[in-house]
Formats: C-alpha cells, structure tokens, sequence
DNA sequence: ACCTGAACACCGTTCAAGT
DNA sequence: ACCTGAACACCGTTCAAGT
C-alpha cells in the first residue's frame, strides 16, 4: 500500500558478515534439511548453529527454545507437501487413494525422524493454511465417496495415521538401520526379531513362513497390502450407498 | 538337578546395605515402572539411579549403556502381555479381534512413551519368547480366518502397528497432554490444529464440522472406528473363502 | 565383586558484553 | 539490532580408587 512518494520505509538488513540475515523461517528450514541430512538424534541447537555459521545463541533471538525450533521445521514440512488430486468418482477412488498414501508416505520418508521428533517434543501437528486445506480436501474425498461427514473425518485421520505410523515403523528400519543389525539380516524372510530359534519353540507359523518364504516382503509390499486393508475397509462402509 | 548331598553352590548375596541387590532384570524393570510414573521425558540414567538408590555408575555394571537399558524395559514390556483368546470361529472372529485389539491398546497406554523411546534409539522390538507366541497366535489366528499365511503375516503387522499408531499419535496426546494446550480445547468439536479460523478460510468440511458437532469424538470412539475398517477390510479379503 | 566420587565431553539455555 | 564468548545446570559415560 506505500506510495512511492514517501521515502522507503527502512528494512532490515538482508546480509550480515557476508551471509543472509537468519529468519525464523531460515532457521525452520535450515532445521528441515538438517533432518533430511543427518537425521534428529544430529539434530542440536549447537550443531545446527555450525551449520548455518552463527554462535547457538543468534538462534534463540528468532525461536524461542528448541521445542520452538521443531514446531517451525514442521509447519514447514507439513506446507511444503502438495498432494495429488483426489477424483471421488465411482470408478476411481479407489486408484486416486493409493496414490495419495503413496504420495504421503514419500513426503514423509522425506523427512526422516521429523514425527518422531515432533512425539518426543510433544509437539501437536502444527496449523498451516496449507495443511489445514489438505485435510479439508481429504474429508470432502471421503464425504463424497459416500461417508457421513463426522466418518469421513475419522476416516481422514485414520488415512494420515496408517501412512505416519508406517513410514515411522517400518520404512525408517528399512531406510536407515541401526548398526547393530548386519546387513545380511536383509535377505532373510522374516525380520531378525520374529525368526524362531529352531524347531523345539513351538511357532508353527513362525516357522512355515520362514522355511517357505523365497524372500522378504519389500516394504512396498507390505504398504500395499496395509492400504489395500485400509481402502476395503472403506469400501465396506460405504457399500449400498456409494454415490 | 544339583543333589542335596554336594555343599550349596556359592551364591549373589541378594541384598546389599539395605537394598536388593541389582540386576539385568531388576533394573528394566525399575525403567518400565518410571516410564510408566514420570514419562519418557525424565527417564534419565542420573534419575533412575537416584530412583535405585545407587550412583549412575552402578547401572553401567548390568547394562551397557542407556541403548541397552531401554531394550532390556522393552523386553519386560513385551513379556508382560498376556493377550486374551483368540478364537477364529465364522460367529466370532470379528467380536474376538476387537477385543485383541483393545487389550493391546490398553497395554501399550499403560506405559507411555515406550515405544516412541524405542524408535528414538532405533530399538528393534526386543526378540522374548513371550512375544514370539504372542505373534505367532496372532498370525494363526488369520491363517484359520482364512487368509494365506503371507497375508496373515501381514495382517498381523498392520494390526499392531495400527494399534501401536493409535496409542503414540492419538491417546499420548489425551493421557497426557502438553503443557501449553489449555484444558478448554478438550470440548471443542475439533482439535485446537484442525480449527477453521473463521469463515474466510475456504474450508467448508472443516467449518461444517465445527459448527454441527455436539462434542468430540472420544478417543474410545475413534479407535472404534479404526478397527471396524481394519476388520471390514481383512473381512472383505476373506469374503468367499471364508472358513 | 560391586560400588562411589570425580572427571570429561556434550547438551540446552542464559548472561553480560561487544559492534 | 543482532551477534559473540563465557558460564550454568544438566546429561551419558568413563576412570581411578575404595570396601
């Protein structure tokens, strides 16, 4: 709204000692990439302030503490996920909501540890516009394909949790495993934890899958089989008054 | 099998200046039990210690390292379970599953944070004889409902991730709530980060709810609902060959 | 054999002082 | 206004020494 007529108001300086001014939103971000790159438990208000080439405490003059810090990483984690289209037609729900949770689910493998974080921290999802109108879209998904509205929410977050809970649990063993485990334990069919000592346990099933199991499920496999039970479930709900 | 006539092996005194004397065991279990009182949060090994009686350095002689005590509380944890019937009967299946579910649930609630502990320090589920049973049943139990072994298998991850899901991201945050969340948020029909701001917001799913919800879902009601769409979903896959 | 006390390197956070 | 350096209270872990 300023005419040009009066002077430029001034600003704030956009570099100091050759590098940019921090922000709130630079440091969130730097935050970000950090657990993109070297996961939470790097994750220190000391090691950050290296990072960005400041002393730890120039951070504290734009966040309040390190819980302050995690909350702006995941408002911004949380803004920067477009999701694909959701067509609730009758023909295609189905197809358009695996590829949502695939979408979802690659969003947050993103991010590793951020979830996590944010649970540790007790940290309630942050409220961004754009995450605020994804939820939205997602309950009108639902409400369309045929839920009363208080389900379709329900359903919403049921959706988020599924892909959450799995990306924590089984796609960060997967994508970043622990180093006490050899890499050998890859190829076999059950995961070290659940193989059975020898035949004297009494874990028939145990046992048949490890014998005749060729090799491991990926973890595609297994997210596809857990959305498949999530898009059934659904299914049956809104059979007979489907559209 | 030691006869009565050799001299009696020389035993661990079992006490020590006024206290039980420590042990492997002793000392996760004393973990779970503070996990359980305080939260993950405080669990410190200076806290414990002063918990026990005893100075930091005496826990190092029975655990390696906080890593070591977090697995061995996760195992006494898991050993502690003891889950009701299952019976995979055409009539009752879904009854029973519901109540599996439930129990879970309420043995997870019993000791928060444990589990978000664990993927912290990237802890793979602890490998008890215990938990194997219990994961076999759990399997067999879809095996018998009618699914291939490998779908059983599946099953019985997306049923205990589902409920571990829930508890972590849904119930941690009911139980215990964050300090800088006011009480009055509890009646709202929607959590305080879903809330439309106002009517400009162009979030009409989210706005309608606000306004038509008498009162929020209990977190009861929508595990309810969660499992009703895992049951339907493992329903539908068994549809036919069913039994 | 099992423990204590002191110490080290690290962390989040704050204070007083610089420019 | 924004930053640095030093400091405090805490943490996990280790060392040397006690009984």
């Amino acid at each position: 709204m300023s005419m040009s007529s009066e002077p430029p108001a001034r600003r704030r300086p956009t570099h100091r000692k050759g590098r940019a001014t921090l922000t709130r939103e630079s440091i969130g971000r730097a935050a970000l990439d950090f657990l993109g790159r070297r996961g939470p438990a790097e994750l220190t208000m000391r090691s950050l302030a290296t990072d960005l080439g400041v002393s730890p405490r120039a951070i504290y003059n734009y966040v309040e503490d390190r819980r302050d810090l995690i909350t702006v990483a995941a408002e911004i984690f949380e803004a920067d996920w477009q999701p694909p289209q959701l067509v609730p037609t009758p023909d295609r729900w189905r197809t358009d909501l695996r590829a949502y949770c695939a979408d979802l689910r690659a969003h947050y493998r993103r991010h590793p540890g951020m979830t996590s974080l944010a649970l540790r921290e007790n940290i309630t999802l942050a409220r961004h516009p754009t995450m605020l109108r994804n939820v939205d879209a997602l309950i009108g998904f639902y409400a369309t394909v045929g839920l009363p509205l208080p389900d379709a929410y329900r359903a919403c977050m049921e959706t988020i949790r599924l892909v959450v809970g799995f990306v924590e649990f089984q796609d960060s063993l997967h994508d970043h495993p622990p180093a006490h485990l050899d890499p050998a334990e890859h190829s076999q069919p059950l995961p070290s934890w659940l193989q059975p000592d020898g035949p004297g346990g009494d874990l028939p099933h145990l046992t048949r899958l490890q014998e005749d199991t060729r090799q491991p499920d990926s973890p595609d496999t297994l997210f596809a089989f857990s959305v498949q039970i999530l898009i059934d479930g659904i299914g049956a709900r809104v059979a007979g008054g489907e559209f």
